[in-house]
DNA sequence: CTCCCGGCTAGACAATCTGCACAGTGATGC
DNA sequence: GCATCACTGTGCAGATTGTCTAGCCGGGAG
């Protein structure tokens, strides 16, 4: 698991991610070679899957963030899958417990554009029931870092 | 709106994120000034949210991702908001439409864990009702090239 | 109690990249 | 025709990276 030291590394480059290895082994008070290193093996562990830019759908212009949770038919789920990942509005899709088989997470320009998109959804025949949510507001925005905090307090315990 | 080089830039450092400007000018057969320029103007119009590093959360020991639904009193929003935001585990929340008030995303680390992370959601006398859906497995992963490629091929169209 | 090993420090090197600047050029809009 | 804007190609100084080295330290194994 991880530790204080990794979850401080994991802060820094979350809150200022340009901030280059050397700079933040000042900051961190440790040697350059030992930031290199934690970072090298955050990323062999999959801790940090990627550096890749974050990108934003609504400064795309795709400001509607909906869920879309479906019904398909029995074994069609293949088919369907194939059918959602060609829309590139459908961002991720999960299977699911509970009332519903998938949920997916989609983005539209605007409510009426929205509709498009559901259209384009539906438009699968093996998709036989669906209700969707629009996100009216986003209350706690994605975030991981109290996530980090909490696995390395952990990690802390466990070593003790 | 972003045009095709813009989404050739960003699918290239999606793909590959530690590339540096001065690569991707040549990969992209483009001079290196115009890839900076085009990445500080995508950085200041926030399509380039950020460059933080993503964090994994399986990778951190939390393997089970679910969702809830909750039903909240009247008015309790914002304590609700306050309540959630403390819990580590919980990583969005979003205000929608339709049946429940707030859909969270939450993450546990095991089944046994997730009804740890629910208990300490409810415990907020604000919230009526929950309903959680877990999720079984990722039909789609998290995506955005696919978004970007038509937001782009919506720019040219346009231009032309 | 002693030895070994992994992780950290501190330092050094060449190679590379970044930030910034500038003049020239082609396309666009007026 | 003219001004503007974005891109090109280029240069430079300074900083960073990747990679190694050697020494130090604490914990775990025996």
């Amino acid at each position: 698991m991880i530790d204080g030291l990794d979850a401080r590394i994991l802060e820094l480059f979350t809150v200022e991610p340009r901030i280059g290895v050397l700079e933040a082994s000042r900051r961190l008070q440790v040697a350059r070679g030992t930031v290199q290193a934690r970072l090298d093996r955050l990323r062999e562990t999959g801790v940090i899957a990627t550096f890749a830019p974050t990108v934003d759908p609504a400064a795309l212009g795709f400001r509607v963030t909906a869920f879309a949770m479906l019904d398909i038919r029995q074994g069609a789920r293949e088919s369907v899958a194939a059918h959602l990942s060609r829309i590139p509005e459908v961002l991720e899709v999960h299977t699911i417990t509970g009332q519903g088989d998938l949920l997916c997470r989609i983005v539209a320009r605007d409510n009426d554009d929205l509709q498009r998109v559901i259209d384009d959804l539906v438009g699968d025949d093996d998709i036989v029931r669906t209700s969707t949510l629009i996100a009216l507001s986003t209350v706690v925005a994605p975030r991981i870092l109290p996530l980090v905090a909490s696995a390395s307090e952990t990690a802390v315990r466990t070593t003790r």
